[in-house]
DNA sequence: CCCATATTCAACCAAATGGTTGACGATTGT
DNA sequence: ACAATCGTCAACCATTTGGTTGAATATGGG
């Protein structure tokens, strides 16, 4: 588990985190705002971040008492970087671009 | 758990899993070849397989008393796709396409 | 038919995961 | 100084995960 793959894939793989990070993918937030919308303590909201910076997908910033999160854009092009080896099967093709530009107009 | 990207972002999330994916990207594969390099039994191997599948990644053929492995392009693009909502910040601009080609020859 | 090969199944185990609650530390406003 | 707000920490708990082993199932070959 030394891996970086492991905590990007791990972290990506529970729905909570992944709809936090839909949440940061339009504004920065302060963690209770964050929490906000779930059916879950703060503790449990927190610790979901702490994963989601572990992995290298958010950022934590303080200022005064309240913590700043952002998307970290590295933390997804590297786990992007790497499926883009298996999505391109039929050498470097642009399927895989047609499906993300149709994507990107439905992005939930 | 009923979420399709909970079963794919997991089944990625672990090296062993990982590692048989790459295999499979060059060749289908016999169970028993699949297990061959690990230090692991075969029925862990076999456990690993059946998480794959599950998840949409591999696909499995009964042909005689061998079960070939292949890879399913289809998981792993429904990932990618997820993906790439994150990866283009600027709004739909090129950046990540670009990105995307840069990467296509360095894909490791 | 019998035996070897290929793969899964079932029961078990230790460790990791995702949640809870309550206490705590840090910061701000009055 | 005091109280309220923001967030984390620590201890705990149930469930899942990743592995083991041994028995079971299917298929093919002599």
């Amino acid at each position: 588990m030394d891996n970086r793959l492991d905590h990007i894939f791990a972290a990506l793989a529970d729905p909570t985190r992944r709809a936090i990070l839909a949440m940061l993918l339009e504004d920065d937030m302060a963690v209770t705002d964050v929490a906000d919308p779930f059916a879950m303590s703060l503790a449990a909201i927190s610790k979901h971040l702490g994963i989601l910076a572990e992995a290298g997908l958010i950022l934590r910033e303080r200022r005064g008492r309240v913590i700043w999160c952002k998307l970290d854009p590295d933390g997804l092009r590297a786990a992007s970087v790497w499926m883009q080896g298996f999505g391109q099967f039929e050498a470097l093709d642009l399927d895989a671009f047609e499906a993300f530009l149709e994507l990107a107009e439905t992005s939930d």
